[in-house]
DNA sequence: GTCTATAGAAGGATAGAC
DNA sequence: GTCTATCCTTCTATAGAC
């Protein structure tokens, strides 16, 4: 099954060394600010010769994109309808700041992207992702319904859990700047602030 | 006091109208992404004028930078040491979410900024931001230590109100994407989400 | 102050040798 | 598969007439 194109070993390694080096650059410039030939010299490839891999510097961007969707939303996922519903949501939120912190390129890859109007990746964000957000805040409205958690919006939940986790992605260079010296272990502490951020909120009964 | 170099009323209107359309335009697609053209169109001048006015795209990029910066920074300075603490918190946020669904274009423009590691304004987060955030941070420990509130860490509980409320802007088009027909009332719901978000963390003996 | 025309540089993509 | 050389478009910025 492995038909069609089966790629050889060194074009498995350069077309990886480019989606690694493409995203180093995209993440850090944006489209427009990047340049091929940055991404070739960081690759260690000659620009015509990244060029035979991929057809365009928008298909590298689409194919890095497209790749990456997957993995982002994985942590979502997982979220277990039987699982304990404040637990599930607690781990969520720890998920979510992990990936943050170890793939902070995939986090502000996107976030160029979408501020900016996504527009290349504006129909994954009204199918697949709207349907996954929509299938998951069905199972958290559920919780809320037998009094599991304390009622709240759902959508606007999970806009919050990914505003503050991608926060320490996305803004890092403003995290580190405000925190000084005391930037070190903002991950630990961002920790332990969101878990009792959602701890407070979800909690059922701690306010009226 | 009009010294130095007073502006003719129509320089005035064309440097007004620059500014705004740069504002439309690199908040939109990011500096490089942006094209003197595309400015100078929009402003309904011809590319030259455009550069009589401001000498450089750069120029004009900076300009705005640090022109918005303190009206950017405005809510968190009224943030009062004398007034009710969960209050004041609570009405910081509220400001935010106004801002943020007032001047979108002014949260993107920044937005794009600092995702791509603030190589225009870096010296004004370690410098001028720093310095008002760890004044504020100073006021609300003041109040933990007096238990006027819960104890949470300062910096990111004001990490979490800049994330959970720029979202509304920066990510925008996600957030109507997500949330289809019912994205109308957006912000109204935001707003009584986020106000029962901070309320519950902040209320102190709400938890243990 | 405002325009037309254009210089000069940068970047995406291709030709063609090896 | 990989390179050197180059084409062509786009973009910033300037020259110079009005």
């Amino acid at each position: 099954m492995t038909a069609t194109k089966p790629l050889t070993r060194i074009q498995q390694k350069n077309r990886a060394a480019i989606l690694d080096a493409a995203l180093d650059v995209f993440s850090a410039h944006g489209y427009r600010g990047a340049t091929v030939d940055q991404i070739a010299l960081q690759a260690g490839l000659s620009k015509p010769n990244l060029l035979y891999y991929f057809p365009s510097k928008d298909a590298i961007h689409v194919a890095l994109l497209t790749g990456l969707l997957s993995t982002w939303l994985a942590p979502l996922e997982q979220l277990d309808p039987d699982g304990e519903p404040v637990e599930e949501i607690l781990k969520y939120v720890d998920l979510k700041l992990t990936m943050a912190e170890t793939y902070p390129r995939e986090s502000r890859l996107f976030a160029n992207e979408i501020v900016q109007g996504a527009p290349r990746i504006h129909d994954n964000l009204t199918g697949p992702l709207r349907r996954l957000v929509d299938e998951k805040c069905a199972v958290i409205a559920g919780w809320i319904a037998r009094g599991l958690i304390a009622p709240v919006d759902p959508h606007h939940l999970i806009f919050s859990i990914w505003a503050t986790t991608q926060h320490y992605a996305d803004f890092d260079v403003q995290v580190r700047a405000v925190l000084g010296d005391a930037a070190e272990n903002r991950f630990a502490i961002a920790r332990e602030h969101l878990r009792m951020l959602f701890s407070r909120l979800l909690t059922p009964g701690a306010a009226g």
